[in-house]
DNA sequence: TATGAATGAGGTTTCATTCAT
DNA sequence: CATGAATGAAACCTCATTCAT
């Protein structure tokens, strides 16, 4: 009695998914056991081992879904008509990294995780890397944006200060994930300080 | 070889603790086994044991000397008479981090994987929380000083300037571990960007 | 093999006793090592720690089917009718002893290392004072049985002599297992002596 | 700094066997490790090791003491002259064990483990074996001494029934250690109330 | 004589994965 | 398609004992 209806196959997915999101942020990567996740799934080892075929697969499963449900969210907030101004953007995209740090997955509370498997995994740390770029790309589009816009000066390297605005959200996760004193508000007006900063040193050119 | 001098424990819980980090440099905190640990370190079972009564307080200790290592650094440079400029501060710790990663030692590889455990081992998150909190508040001094200085406007929220100054860091050894695309330099030059952009959002007040 | 028969479960259950107990009669349950139990069994470790969480949970079986076997036999003798004589009753409670201990089980021979257990495990001790007590009560029953029969004085303090004759078994037990010089037949004719003497104290009262 | 005296090996000796005692009273044989004494007796492990060459010896020379403890009460106490009676016997040596149990020591409380080592390590079984074997023997020749006294019949088995008194003390160290709710005085009446009874089948012969 | 650092085999238990049913 | 019993290597750690100092 094979032909399973697509819609069934997708649910059994996402079935295993969510357990095995609960599992990790509860214990972690390492500390879940798969009989963790049968258990949370309330399925069999040998059903989940026909929709994933090892326990990395599940977690790279769950990272794509994760880096996915960021990038489009930053693709959109970046590429809005007018551009956004630096601290409006930042803002909006600490504020969605909370939302889905406390929201039902908790799905943020395992970046960490995934990466420092990227280190010691190649063929994890292949597909983070290659996302991460991507995902990147997207910042320094938007400063060469707001270049464009003459919000920054014409000369600036916009690749650098994508790198440089890209940088400060892992910085925001660990400290919303760690020490948890930190808000999106508050991220915010600290960025709005360090743009309104004289204290550079002087050009080097 | 009983009644061992004071420095002949401190070279025994040295050359383990270099064992351990080459190992944990190499396969990460999971897939390094203690048994790679006695091997590397060239000690037996019985004798790692004697100096470290688990796998975690190795790793405790690794984490230990190397937020110390970066502490004492970070704290000089903020420090300085008179008060760098931000580029210039920054710079010099992301440079700091790179020497930190590529160096012997390559203690900085174990950032993330640090950052990860804390997350669910609350002994060691409780340590971690407060070094980072203590290594946090360099920074705010360090904007305290900036204002002092009339380097940032005398009403800068400077609790929220030395957070978003601290979570760049993060954010540069991530770039730095995973993709490697980035250096000390470019970082320097993209938060000169940031802090030249006039592309903020009109003051809320 | 999923979907397994319960009587198939059992079957291993057995399986893994019998092979334990072979082994805890042959070296002791210190000396046993689990690894001793796989290859009695012919089982692998995953195996046997589906049915047994640990190797505490084994002995604890095995006492439990001991004691078992000798409470129901204890009971049957003690409560026949009409109530048997004193010399009878521990003579063939003591032939079941010889027999447990020299049968294909020899569960016998582990029962001074479950005396010793007990004393150090908190769980176990429970266990084993629940066990003993209620097995003791049975000899309680018996003694008020002898009272009332009038086979012994209507003042008998029936509790006190059912303390003294289950703690005959022990001494039976000790002698057989450890010196091995004593029969059934022997230490009847012992407690046929004793009853028979007039060797006591003047009374208290 | 040879030239030790007898008296300081014997104080030494004694050191380590107190701490031992301490030890295996606390938490049994196994779970008692050579370093568990060494941190109790305050002495080196080299220091240890030169007074007693392995941790059986230390087990050995402490039910030496043990049973040669007991051994010589029990003997003083048969030996009266004139023959105790039975109770009084039974009473004053289920007394000298609850001291034995409760004392500074507890000696006592290691004689099942005593019994348990007695059948896996063949040397200590000898040993355990022939002490057993001779402190019995005092209870063979207390019996006689009642039969020639005409405490008990002509007729009596003694070395069965010797075998049968000495049977009870087992049963009474079991009780009070496992089950506690035992004493000397209730366990006497029991044997009383055993010797009154007239419940024995009829004279085989 | 005394020290205590060192040994390293061996202890129990877990785990990702497979495959007969 | 689904089941879940079974595998067995490998994990971390302890321990009685030795011997250079």
């Amino acid at each position: 009695m094979p032909r399973v209806s697509e819609e069934h196959l997708e649910r059994r997915r996402t079935q295993i998914l969510d357990a095995a999101r609960t599992c990790f942020v509860r214990k972690g990567f390492h500390e879940t056991s798969m009989q963790d996740i049968f258990a949370e799934s309330g399925m069999s080892a040998g059903a989940v081992y026909r929709y994933f075929k090892s326990k990395t697969e599940i977690i790279q499963a769950l990272a794509s879904d994760a880096i996915g449900g960021l990038a489009v969210y930053v693709a959109d907030v970046l590429a809005e008509d007018p551009v956004p101004p630096l601290d409006d953007a930042v803002g909006r995209l600490t504020s969605r990294i909370t939302s889905m740090t406390d929201g039902l997955g908790a799905t943020m509370r395992l970046a960490p995780q995934a990466w420092a498997l990227a280190l010691y995994n190649e063929e994890f740390g292949d597909y983070v890397r290659e996302r991460m770029t991507g995902f990147r790309e997207l910042w320094v589009i938007y400063v060469e944006r707001l270049r464009d816009a003459g919000m920054v000066p014409a000369d600036t390297d916009c690749r650098a200060a994508g790198k440089a605005l890209f940088g400060m959200l892992p910085g925001f996760v660990i400290q919303y994930l760690l020490v948890g004193d930190i808000t999106p508000e508050e991220f915010r007006r600290g960025l709005r300080a360090l743009a309104s900063s004289t204290a550079l040193a002087p050009d080097p050119a």
